[in-house]
DNA sequence: CTCATGGCGATACACTGTATTTCTCCCTTA
DNA sequence: TAAGGGAGAAATACAGTGTATCGCCATGAG
């Protein structure tokens, strides 16, 4: 057998590593969504076969973990901010902002510990800020309590960014009178509050929403702090 | 052919509807998790094939819907409070509750807009609860806060309760020695605050740290209440 | 040159959600 | 009463999933 009719070797197997799956998985995640990444779409995008990458994680789960990981990394500001209230607001935006990049996040945030690097780093920052600022329980309360609030509001919208999404329809005519369940429902009356809400609310766009209840949270931390600190 | 020999009706084709698919389901969930809920297996409980499901929902994912909104059912409170704050921590606790009966609504709950009958019941009950003592805007606000961190909160608390169950050690033991990840990266001393807080924070039992926080949150929305009703 | 070894691909398995086809039984009509 | 039709259930089918196992082949050592 000459060299030239040798059967073309199919692209010699790069060597892998978790990053370059990572970077594979988070690009099909970005493009289709969680459900989009399956290992053997993983596999195929680096040229291998799918049981490959059981030499680098050890289960599907454990890949979704690296890929929060890797999006908390979009989450560490750059510069490291004095005033605590300024800093927590940094986080919760810019985690807010990487889930708009990649909306799977809101499918992941929250569901279990966070304990990659980048994590511990976000962590670390908001502890960080905090920190001397109350004793060590007052501080773990306040970082707790502002990821519930980051991480269920950023839940919230983006599913309600996919429920518009899903009916084309923009959220108050959604609201308004398409939804079938939702118009029969407050047509009959049952739901007066929810009615008014929906009817005579005016809508502000989400970012706004966000920072407001953000900074309701931030506001009750900083009651604590003082409190606590004085 | 006589009538003994006849080969047995296997389960003469008992007639369906949404409740019994839905209880089939939802008690596949409660013990197996969300996972083990398979339209087969939901079927199976029947005395079905898969595809009769169909005709009474159209997917899985509405089947999951159905889900829950049976679950708020259950947190829907037996009377109705007046002073607006006890209520909004009535139904947040509820809501807890009902996630621990049903840990499975963790990795629901807010992943898409409530629009069932309970779910809707719910939120006229946050909404009415605070009805009059803000103009419309704020009460959402207030109710859209509360919802997030309440949430967030649920999905922090059983996200840890399945870590600690999945390794068997107490919540302590587990972040203090187990975890090969964190320790390791404790002890390089990178992240000072989050050492801090993992070895010197005392550990609350989860329903005090969510109903603290869940407090401090109440605390924003009553300052918000209190300064747009005079 | 031979042999062992380790990593890789192929194969296999049990299972998933759902589309489509086939069958069966009951009701209507002649 | 016999035949036809229609509905609803069941069976089959399909394209995919995560992961266990097996067998091969190339590359190292001796």
């Amino acid at each position: 057998m000459t060299v030239w009719d040798r059967p073309e070797p199919p692209d010699r197997p790069v060597p892998l590593d978790r990053e370059r799956i990572v970077a594979a998985a988070l690009s099909l995640a970005d493009e289709g969504g969680l459900e989009a990444v399956s290992l053997r779409k993983v596999a195929a995008r680096l040229n291998a076969g799918p049981m490959r990458l059981y030499g680098y994680i050890a289960t599907k789960e454990e890949l979704f973990d690296l890929l929060v990981d890797e999006v908390y990394a979009e989450v560490l500001p750059e510069e490291r901010t004095d005033e605590w209230r300024e800093a927590l607001r940094t986080l919760a935006h810019r985690t807010r902002r990487a889930a708009l990049r990649h909306e799977w996040l809101a499918d992941l945030l929250g569901g279990r510990p966070t304990l990659g690097p980048n994590g511990l780093a976000v962590a670390e920052a908001m502890l960080s800020a905090l920190d001397g600022l109350a004793d060590v329980d007052t501080v773990m309360r306040a970082v707790g309590t502002v990821n519930a609030y980051v991480i269920g509001a950023i839940r919230g919208e983006i599913a309600n960014l996919r429920a518009e999404r899903a009916t084309g329809l923009s959220k108050r005519d959604w609201q308004r009178a398409a939804g079938p369940r939702l118009s029969r429902a407050l047509a009959t009356g049952a739901f007066p509050a929810l009615s008014k809400a929906v009817y005579d609310g005016t809508d502000v766009d989400p970012e706004t929403t966000f920072a407001t209840g953000l900074d309701w949270v931030l506001d009750a931390v900083a009651a604590k702090l003082t409190r606590s600190s004085a």
